[in-house]
DNA sequence: CCCTAAATAATATTTATTTGCATTTGTAAC
DNA sequence: GTTACAAATGCAAATAAATATTATTTAGGG
């Protein structure tokens, strides 16, 4: 998808600017952070990545998921008990809906966040820097099979 | 504090209706839970039984939070990278805004949160049932300190 | 092609949490 | 007040996720 390959662009540059070296490893990384949608951890990552090279060390996945973090590439997701998701995709802060049956999530638009972020700001005081939202519930597909 | 008080009662009364023993750590436990405005992880709560009960194990500190957790009368919250905290005087859902220079978090009261669930449910059909609604920036305090 | 800093693999370590098991202790019944 | 027994505790060892260490390899400029 024309989507991807921009996001793995976007990262190739990002490292080049920062005169970071493009290795094998490093760049099948970033393809699988910009191709999938489903928000995989570190170990989603790992396991993928052994198809093109057998014997990627952990530690590979975890010091480059965090060097595209530092480069504000990709977003990190820590649902409580799981170990950390990651989304290549957007890697800006954005709400989540993740249904608690199927374990699908989705990205909603949601207008009335820019008006919580300016109740936050007058009631509290706070210079909002980055949120985290996530709403849980059940999905329409989920609803109707279940009743 | 009165509501301290309420806490506590809810959390014995929760105990005995589930036929669970009483036993002195446990009340020390609920009791730091029902007292504890800060969010306190499980060694925040192990270091300041050390007072009243020299010797207690972590891990029935730990036994004891999941607990009442499971009885629905303390909220678990995690946050990425540090250990997880727990909030026994609201055990609902609720949103927070942390600072980010000194940790100190806050419990607001948003208005906007009904509409933006209002909005969801319309939006993707979700039912919502539960949520996690975390805001992070800088308190009015660390802001003119560092300015 | 050669050099050097950066990156990798493998291993060890740290930190948070959980579990197994022997011992102790609430608490309900006598 | 004793007794009985399941439940709770303490301790230590087991897990698990994430990070650090170090010797070796390699990308990429000159």
């Amino acid at each position: 998808m024309q989507e991807s390959r921009d996001r793995y662009k976007a990262m190739v540059d990002k490292l080049k600017e920062h005169n970071h070296k493009l290795t094998p490893q490093r760049l099948a990384i970033i393809r699988i952070l910009s191709e999938s949608k489903e928000h995989p951890s570190v170990e989603d990552i790992s396991r993928r990545l052994q198809r093109d090279f057998p014997g990627v060390s952990e530690a590979t996945v975890y010091r480059n998921v965090l060097l595209i973090k530092s480069l504000g590439e990709v977003l990190e997701i820590g649902f409580a008990g799981e170990s950390t998701h990651y989304d290549g995709r957007k890697p800006h802060p954005h709400p989540h809906i993740v249904c608690i049956k199927c374990r699908k999530i989705i990205d909603p638009d949601l207008q009335s966040l820019k008006e919580m972020v300016e109740e936050i700001t007058e009631e509290s005081g706070f210079e909002v820097v980055t949120y985290r939202l996530d709403f849980f519930g059940i999905c329409p597909g989920c609803r109707t099979m279940n009743a």
